[in-house]
DNA sequence: GTTTGGCATATTGTATACAAAATGCAAGTC
DNA sequence: GACTTGCATTTTGTATACAATATGCCAAAC
């Protein structure tokens, strides 16, 4: 028979509360640093302790939480040298994303690609900051698809998550929105002229660029000293 | 007083059990598709189920056990396919790692790698292949070390895991073991002259030429189809 | 002969109970 | 007053008990 291979999951309850748990740490109800009681957590997701325990595990083993033994769970809290680090990686990445990406892309693929361009740009002169970033990510996210390495993808979610742990909020003036926005543009070139270095080199800098941007947010509030892994 | 911010650390029972489990799949005393029983486990490792568990979470965070929601976890099978993603993920990290090194080292590390580098041939020399292996592997984190990313060297040691537990054995003929040395050798080389864009390209063919020793050999037992993630 | 249904068994999933460790506070000491 | 010390409380770590699900087997039906 073989119906296509897609066995049904029920979600079992430890990944039900790993969900719900890096929701709420990505969302930033759960902010970096904040202690995870066992007992309290039980109560509000409505589970026991062990299937809680193991949603910790997964959530640990993701960089998204931080487990000292005796003493709890807690956010993790990246400092400035963890943020810089986990962004030179994104980076690689994203770049290497591109680069396989720029080997395997059709013309769907860029078609698709410049639709989103285009409602990006709209959103961008509405100034509709929300939506920009909603596309951005999909831009991005749809990059990654096309590179078509599963390991690269998951890799890349998961420090995704983590930096988005970071609630950070760069300073995103119009310049830099303008020069973004620039650069995406460039990107969907590199791509339908299937240049994977220069889309590689875009995506290095456009990265470099947005980190910096929340290293200096980051260097203002100067967050006491937050853990290595 | 800040006694350099070392806290001792016991290990608890799920690390522990993940250290010792993490051992058996990596020798391949666990082989991949190995159905890993609960109870069974238990008693050879002499923790109850809950810890060993967790252990399970972990590992399966880094990909080399496979859960089953009320079936239990399994050593992970790659497939062809699999285990070429993880190869050309690999590529890119052990790139990127020669790239940042590139940047970073220093002299003492290049004076460092050159005792390796002759230990490594001297091996060469003597037909030393389990000694070879390991001098290659410390080369290799060296390098990693040198980058300074932590996030990197994270990501980099969990792959690498994950394809040790593939239990490959490549055709590793002597043409190829001199092409091996020679390559190393270049990559010396272009670190001391600090050339990042040389070292990462020797690194991503270096890794290249592994892939596909290994993939011809899994080929040919071709084993059938292992999962996704 | 193959398939279906139902049972017994084995195995996993979850909750809870107990043990061990950490934390906070108050009394005592210098 | 600052620093120990010891105890009560809280919190985490581990084991185990019970529930739910899957597995294997055998008999019955087609």
């Amino acid at each position: 028979m073989d119906g296509s291979n897609i066995p049904i999951t029920r979600l079992t309850l430890p990944e039900a509360a790993a969900e719900r748990l890096r929701a709420l740490i990505t969302e930033g109800v759960l902010l970096p640093g904040a202690k995870l009681n066992e007992r309290e957590l039980c109560e509000q997701l409505g589970v026991s302790r062990t299937p809680l325990r193991e949603a910790f595990r997964m959530l640990a083993g993701d960089g998204l939480l931080v487990q000292l033994p005796n003493r709890g769970a807690q956010v993790v809290a990246l400092s400035r040298e963890d943020a810089r680090h986990a962004f030179e990686m994104m980076g690689a990445l994203e770049g290497f994303a591109g680069e396989l990406a720029a080997a395997r892309v059709t013309d769907d693929d860029i078609a698709g690609l410049r639709v989103l361009q285009a409602e990006m740009e709209a959103a961008h002169a509405c100034g509709d900051l929300p939506t920009y970033y909603r596309i951005n990510r999909t831009i991005h996210d749809a990059i990654n698809a096309i590179a078509g390495n599963p390991v690269l993808t998951q890799t890349y979610r998961t420090l995704n998550a983590r930096l988005h742990a970071l609630r950070f909020r760069s300073n995103f003036n119009r310049a830099k929105w303008e020069q973004a926005v620039a650069e995406h543009r460039s990107m969907i070139e590199a791509l339908a002229a299937r240049d994977g270095l220069a889309l590689r080199g875009l995506l290095v800098r456009h990265l470099c660029a947005k980190q910096q941007a929340v290293l200096e947010t980051m260097k203002k509030q100067d967050v006491q000293g937050g853990t290595s892994q």
